[in-house]
RNA sequence: GCGGAGUUAGCUCAGCGGUAGAGCAUCUCGCUUACACCGAGGGGGUCACAGGUUCGAAUCCUGUACUCCGCACCA
């Protein structure tokens, strides 16, 4: 093993050559065996419209970690990777570059744009796959998928046309949120709501044959172009002699009735008349519904006016048809105010236009019946989800959702399985038929439409798989186990996962769901492009590495928003940088390799190093059980507080005098290197799945049986290795070390000084301890002597560390004003915690009620504080 | 309006019934042959507020005040 580390951490240097390794061993593709214990996850697929933001990092870094764990842990392993046709998304990217060129994809025709889009797809599908790959994901490359693949596009047309036979999917002429930008309808949970600052005017309808105007408001006066109708509230007096008439519309003059709705009118809101737009909004829409009014449609798909908006209207763009509208209005006086009023806005979350409600035929998905069992199995446990306090929001909507529009009038999609007749015979079916089946017209065309993106990814976790057939892949791996995903999905698709699911395979298609939350700024402010603070992942993984991104990510995702900063990444760089130098240290002592290293003999072991294996002990466990309820972050703090603080800090210095061969036997430096290389080999794979790029770079240099750390096995621990008394005396040593360095400090020593340390012992054991120990204490404080049970003289500096009281013998009695205000502190701090002790243990009900291992603990607490406070005491 | 979450050290957050924690920042000392992306040490919090439960509350309950996030409504 005389082959060392790069004097510097380089991670440029050997991430990318280390993930060519991992793909060449062929370690991301699990076996086809059906007897191994599987644990699989689906990535949430990217679109392919994809460059990756923080986002992806974070969900991608979290399922990583899992599956390593998992991997390492001997579950044969599998995560699916892949990417989404993303609908709207992509023909919106593809278009924007046709108006480059000057053209629209109405130029172009619709199977030229769609060729148009394969073709930008085929270039940039491999982008999302180098970045992942960047990330170091373990994904399985052999299997992914796109949702446009062949196999996957038939599982959608097979579930249409189920859902469509067993009722599920309907046709239907309704009003829908559509989008004139996309020109497409959208389902309601694409209507993003924005706050915006806009005008209510207040406009006034004469009624016929008499004086009286009914005040009307509005924040959409280009809309009463197709009014039909005003409505009051049945029991409100002011107008209920009204009821039954008529009133003249202003601009088009057309007479409408004066209709009574109960749901429609709140009187107490405005002036409590409201007019009826049925064919531009949704409640008119039903209002108008129930009372048989007209539809006028006055707005195009466009958003611009129709014909039957009238002229000088027609042709406008709805926006300026308002301003028109409203000048025509007020010419002839019957707008009577206008205010500033605040409201929320519907628009497409993917374009920021307007939604325009708009009565048109589109498929849906009756949802309550797939939504029912999709609560239930929250309900009942088998699909958990965490945090648990997402379920609550889950639950919320899954109750309260509506039918689901699916059809969207796009290009790039699944196209629906639909085809129509000369004669108007509707024929769904997978494949395309000859002729009709009532009326044998050979006169067929299909549906222009395609379905809505979340409709195919629904299916994923088993549409991946193979689905509808009973392929290997879906008989081992699915369901899956976990699904790793943001809140903002959680109804766009984790529940259409589990509705899908459940319908079509019988089963959920996972147990749990992680719902992670939002990477933010490091002020909690969220990251976008305008604010400036957005931190691109390629950009610090070229700058820092993947790991320290990776290891950024984890100990910060405490189940709530990531807050995360340039600060933050640059502190775990710091720790990637400590793995590496303290490695390179430990490999330039180290001279045998892991797999002719030979077995421990525990007993030969000095209590340094049953320290130390008691402590990696309890972080593996801490680490094993974190990751099991899936905090990352306490499983990341955990390595990186055993890995810095005492492996680095406390271990490696410790022994120090025995590689460097200022202390100890040939045979204690075996033994020590042997403990080290353990130590290191078991941290590194503990650390593997976090930062899987340094880890294994390190890990080949230690000579292990494994071809790579990625398949060698993941500790866990052992209660052999467990040793409390070990624990007790080195922390011990540590809290005199501390002390006498603290002492030196205040009282103005140099390093270069050397002083002697007294520790009073109460038995044999610990006094041979402390005797075998004392070159440790010697070295670490710089001390000149550690002196064992030897009365401590009365010009030392008492105390009591961990039960043994102490002295430290200075050369020469300097007493400085901090030292003294210290042990003032000190003495105050104690006298105050056992005052606290003393009422504490003379109240009765303290000592009746609470648990002994308590009471017990404040009794010893008791004892020590009160050697403690004589001892500082002393000092003054 | 309905639902959820939050309020702990200068900043960002853990802890969620038994002596107040971490990272970053800050201050002092030190380039000791793994690492200055370092080491040693220090300072800093009446755990939003008010009640209650308990032997004991940052931790459980109730209320108040702000903050955030969903959903619904908005003529």
């Amino acid at each position: 093993m005389k082959e060392e580390l790069a004097k510097r951490y380089e991670p440029a240097e050997f991430e990318q050559r280390i993930y060519q390794f991992w793909e060449r061993g062929e370690y991301f593709t699990p076996v086809l065996d059906r007897d191994r214990p599987k644990f699989s996850i689906v990535i949430p697929p990217p679109n392919v419209t994809g460059r990756l933001h923080i986002g992806h990092a974070l969900v991608n870094t979290l399922q990583d970690i899992v599956v390593r764990w998992k991997r390492m842990s001997g579950f044969n392993t599998l995560w699916l990777p892949g990417t989404d046709h993303a609908g709207i998304a992509t023909q919106m990217v593809v278009d924007r570059e046709l108006a480059k060129e000057g053209i629209s994809r109405f130029d172009l025709g619709r199977e030229k744009f769609v060729e148009r889009i394969w073709q930008w797809k085929e270039q940039h599908a491999g982008l999302i796959k180098d970045q992942l790959t960047r990330l170091g994901s373990s994904a399985d490359w052999t299997r992914e998928r796109f949702t446009l693949d062949q196999g996957l596009s038939r599982a959608v047309r097979h579930v249409f046309v189920r859902l469509y036979e067993d009722g599920l999917i309907y046709r239907d002429l309704a009003m829908v949120n559509w989008c004139p930008f996309c020109r497409t309808a959208i389902s309601d949970i694409e209507v993003e709501y924005r706050e915006r600052n806009g005008k209510l005017w207040e406009i006034e309808y004469p009624v016929v044959g008499s004086d009286r105007r009914l005040k009307v408001a509005t924040t959409r006066p280009e809309t009463m172009l197709g009014d039909t109708a005003v409505a009051v509230h049945p029991d409100d007096e002011r107008y209920k002699e009204l009821i039954g008439g008529k009133v003249q519309l202003p601009i088009t003059n057309r007479i409408v009735p004066i209709i009574a709705d109960a749901i429609l009118v709140d009187p107490q809101f405005g002036t409590g008349v409201v007019k009826v737009t049925p064919a531009h909004d949704k409640n008119d829409y039903e209002s108008g519904l129930r009372h048989d009014l007209a539809q006028i449609q006055v707005i195009d798909e466009t958003g611009k006016m129709t014909a039957a908006a009238g002229q000088p209207f027609e042709g406008m763009d709805r926006f300026e048809a308002r301003k028109a509208v409203i000048r025509r209005l007020d010419d002839e006086g019957f707008l009577v105010s206008t205010k500033e009023y605040a409201n929320a806005v519907g628009v497409h979350g993917k374009c920021d236009t307007d939604i325009e409600p708009m009565i048109s035929r589109q498929w849906f998905v009756r949802i309550e019946p797939l939504a029912k069992p999709a609560i239930e199995a929250v309900r009942s446990g088998t699909v958990q989800i965490i945090p648990q306090s997402w379920e609550a929001t889950y639950f919320n909507w899954m109750e309260n959702i509506r039918d689901w529009t699916i059809s969207r009038q796009l290009w790039w999609g699944h196209r629906i399985p639909a085809y129509y007749c000369e004669n108007g015979h509707t024929i769904v079916t997978e494949v395309e038929p000859a002729k009709c089946p009532e009326c044998g017209s050979t006169v067929i065309t299909q549906d222009p439409d395609v379905l809505d993106t979340w409709f195919s990814s629904g299916l994923w976790p088993f549409s991946t798989m193979g689905w509808p057939d009973k392929t290997p892949d879906y008989e081992i791996f699915y369901p899956t186990d976990l699904l790793i995903t943001a809140f903002d999905i959680l109804f766009f698709w984790v529940a259409r996962m589990i509705m899908m699911g459940l319908k079509f395979t019988g089963r959920a298609p996972f147990s749990q769901v992680y719902i992670h939350g939002l990477v933010r700024d490091e002020h909690g402010d969220k990251m976008s492009k305008t604010k400036g603070n957005v931190i691109d992942p390629l950009t610090v993984i070229d700058e820092a590495g993947a790991d320290a991104l990776r290891f950024t990510l984890a100990i910060n995702n405490t189940g709530r928003d990531i807050p995360l900063g340039k600060s933050s990444i640059a502190g775990y760089s710091a720790f990637v940088n400590k793995i590496w130098n303290a490695s390179r240290f430990a490999l330039m002592h180290l001279d045998v390799e892991l797999k002719n290293a030979g077995s421990i003999e525990r007993d030969d072991l000095g209590t340094v190093e049953r320290w130390i294996l008691s402590r990696l002990n309890s972080a593996t466990r801490e680490v094993n059980r974190n990751l099991s309820i899936y905090r990352f972050d306490e499983a990341s703090s955990t390595l990186y507080q055993f890995f810095w603080h005492e492996f680095c800090d406390w271990y490696l210095e410790m022994v120090k005098p025995v590689l460097l061969g200022r202390h100890g036997s040939d045979e204690d430096r075996g033994r020590t290197k042997r403990v080290l290389l353990e130590v290191l080999d078991r941290s590194l794979r503990l650390l593997h799945p976090f930062m899987p790029f340094v880890t294994e770079e390190i890990w080949q240099k230690l000579g292990g049986v494994e071809p790579s750390i990625m398949v060698a096995p993941y500790p866990i621990a052992e209660d052999i290795l467990e040793d409390a008394e070990a624990e007790r005396l080195m922390s011990g040593v540590q809290a005199m070390i501390t002390t006498v360095r603290n002492a030196r400090a205040e009282r103005g020593f140099t390093p270069k000084d050397r002083f002697k340390l007294y520790v009073n012992v109460s038995n044999d054991r610990e006094a041979a301890f402390f005797t075998t120990c004392s070159y440790l204490l010697n070295d670490l404080a710089r001390l000149d002597a550690t002196i064992v049970n030897q009365p401590i003289p009365e010009a030392a500096q008492h105390d009591v560390i961990s039960g043994f009281p102490i002295g430290i013998v200075f050369p020469e009695k300097v007493i400085t004003q901090e030292q003294i205000e210290r042990t003032q502190r000190e003495i105050e701090k104690s006298r105050k915690e056992l005052a606290g002790l003393d009422t504490k243990l003379a109240n009765d009900q303290f000592v009746r009620n609470a648990p002994p291992a308590v009471v017990q603990g404040a009794q010893a607490r008791q004892i020590e504080l009160r050697a403690r406070l004589e001892k500082l005491e002393k000092n003054q």
